[in-house]
DNA sequence: GAACGCAAAACCCGAATGGGGGTTTTCGCG
DNA sequence: CGCGAAAACCCCCATTCGGGTTTTGCGTTC
């Protein structure tokens, strides 16, 4: 038995069990990689990378105690130069944007092929980047739109939760008024017909979670 | 190396490669199972249920080209005595009841632990049923709530959608008046603030889809 | 320190929303 | 066939929403 002298070290990060078997077991059929680790939340991520330093991390966004991002962010911190590939499920632009924002080499969709993964691995490893033809889709669609201010996001959040504008004003202690400027504002740039519109394509492209 | 004599035949349906290599991976290991088959949408489910009439399905809710719960009901009209666990991994308790209605046996969320994945496809194969944890919690939480009608789900669909009730009555070929009773009838059944939240709940609880 | 840019705040106002009633019509089911 | 429950339609009315416009205030830049 000959044993690979430079394999991929490879961790796995997903809160579901079934995925990382399958992730564990895709990487165990290769001969140039090897799983060294895994993880079912962001907590648990960070410390694992620390621990291990694996030269590729597959990074699910959503997952519970921490999210994915907020991991991405302090392994990053951490290790500047980590390789990590978001391999999630949902597509919103500003999911994604946030996500190459913070380091990511990578996106790709759970969706893809069993090939397509691997081979993503062994380019970021290689030092190349890669996004999945969703992904690419995504952002060119909203390439020129206006993205909506910290602020916005803050009152497209309360909007979502039900709340009305008078609610909002207090809860952020600003002016009525302003809500209303900042709702329009937030209508225009989203394409929105109303504050429901709005909450929805919030929703759709990763601005706010449900 | 002995045949296992009686080995469960499984059928696993989902649209990401990784969740089925998981699945097959994790069947491969136990001697009395056996991966009779894989499909990636609602379609080929059906098509392959037909042709490998499998003991146990394992049967993802969210996926392109024919939904999980249309595949169900294809599938259980055809053969009604099909056994059926959803693996997904969304818990509304709207989908839940269903997905139940329409004859699955088991509903699992993908955080499931692989050695109750196992049981329950032994369980299921036996005759018995399972809920998750969540599954349950889900449905006793909305137990006590009214149902929204058939109608309302519609109105409901068209206001995520950004819809004014003038457009919504248009649309629908009813009169205004009647989409503004049917708004409040969701409003209160729902227990939601406004239009918005109601919208929000809707999409939480699995009555509407993103 | 003048000019600029921009978010916050203010005002107006017509239209949409949602909370109260109510009546008629339809339909499923015993 | 009739009963009861939905569904559909109707009216009133206070409030909220969303569009347009303008003013204030504050920091930046030149």
């Amino acid at each position: 038995m000959s044993v690979e002298p430079y394999q991929i070290r490879v961790l796995a990060v997903d809160d579901h069990p079934i995925v990382r078997q399958g992730i564990a077991s895709l990487v165990g059929i290769q001969t140039d990689m090897v799983l060294v680790g895994e993880a079912s939340n962001g907590r648990d991520a960070v410390q694992q990378f620390r621990n291990l330093m694996p030269d590729v991390t597959l990074l699910d966004l959503r997952m519970p105690e921490m999210t994915g991002l907020d991991a991405l962010i302090a392994i990053r911190k951490d290790i500047p130069n980590a390789r990590i590939i978001v391999l999630t499920t949902y597509a919103g632009d500003m999911q994604i944007l946030r996500a190459l924002k913070a380091g990511a080499q990578a996106y790709l969709l759970k969706n893809t092929l069993h090939t397509d993964l691997m081979q993503t691995i062994r380019a970021v490893h290689a030092g190349r980047k890669a996004l999945s033809p969703e992904a690419t889709y995504e952002i060119a669609e909203h390439a020129t739109d206006d993205v909506l201010s910290p602020a916005e996001v803050l009152v497209l959040r309360l909007i979502a939760a039900g709340n009305a504008n008078k609610d909002i004003a207090d809860s952020l202690s600003i002016a009525e008024e302003t809500v209303k400027s900042r709702v329009k504002s937030i209508l225009s740039k989203l394409g929105a017909n109303d504050r429901t519109h709005a909450a929805m394509i919030g929703l759709k492209r990763g601005i706010i979670e449900l």
